[in-house]
DNA sequence: CCAATTGGTTGCATTATTAAACTTCGTTGC
DNA sequence: GCAACGAAGTTTAATAATGCAACCAATTGG
């Protein structure tokens, strides 16, 4: 009786939620987007076991959303930075946190809002958008089977 | 020694994760906004334990990301569609799949592909736009403290 | 060279997840 | 109207994950 793994499974959201969708880590990939990069500072941001942290640190990793580099300071511990695989977790965080602004009981409580760098103006809303231009909800979409990738025109599956 | 609530949180990343971070919620709400409504048919599709999909769909109608409603076939068994808090969470569903597209590492595994409706054309990846109107990536944005909210115009907090 | 800090590991108690058996209706066949 | 069946859970017991505290080794500061 293991936990089950959603690693093989043919949904996208899934096979992310496989790699990332644990109780911490999408909170630790938070932090690193921050600049965090010790250990002690995730430790200390997040307050979670340190047992709890090494083998989260360890997994992300391992699966290519961090790497390890030698301390920018010069001294001879390890810093944990994202790779791009990681940097690619973004617009999840962005996803997650304007979900939040718009339905959270108490918004009052949040503290930060995301700005633009350029100017200090708080950003747009993500937008899904059509090959046209027009802005999709969930209702303006669907789900079709995954076209064969293309390859080398040559007989599909032959 | 309880499994750590995120719930009072200041981040709100932290705070969507409280609601529905944990392994499960976020595949329910998925099957839901695919459709799916019925306990069975939860059940059938994700393959998880029976309490533990009947734990998740009441903490998920708590708190307010479904709602039940008496069945649509006229039986007497009901069913779970999603509030408007759950239709909310579509983008965070949109963006897990267009990471997975761009960077798991199996992309041949995904089944499936998100569509415009109305032309059968792939929709475009998640855009994050600046007030006036350009894309911005993580390294364009940054955090501040959030503006107390204005209230009838008196003294702040006073 | 000694003490404190950093970055872990180990052991144990508690909690969550799982599968399977069981219960409770609602529905269906007759 | 009643027995059989199915849907929707609940209960139980085993296993896995989490949390906390104590311990440990290497690094740093003085």
């Amino acid at each position: 009786m293991k936990r089950t793994s959603l690693a093989g499974d043919s949904c996208p959201v899934a096979r992310a939620l496989d790699v990332f969708g644990d109780w911490w880590s999408l909170l630790i990939i938070r932090d690193a987007s921050l600049g965090r990069r010790r250990f002690g500072e995730f430790q200390a941001s997040l307050g979670l076991a340190k047992n709890i942290l090494a083998t989260r640190l360890r997994t992300l990793v391992e699966r290519g959303i961090l790497k390890t580099v030698p301390a920018s300071d010069g001294s001879a511990y390890q810093e944990y930075v994202l790779t791009p695989k990681g940097h690619g977790i973004f617009p999840i965080l962005v996803a997650l946190r304007q979900w939040t602004e718009e339905f959270d009981e108490h918004p009052d409580e949040i503290a930060t809002i995301m700005v633009d760098r350029a100017n200090g103006k708080p950003v747009k809303k993500l937008a899904l958008l059509s090959q046209d231009g027009r802005v999709l909800g969930a209702a303006d979409t669907t789900l079709k089977p995954r076209p064969a990738p293309k390859r080398a025109r040559r007989l599909a599956t032959a």
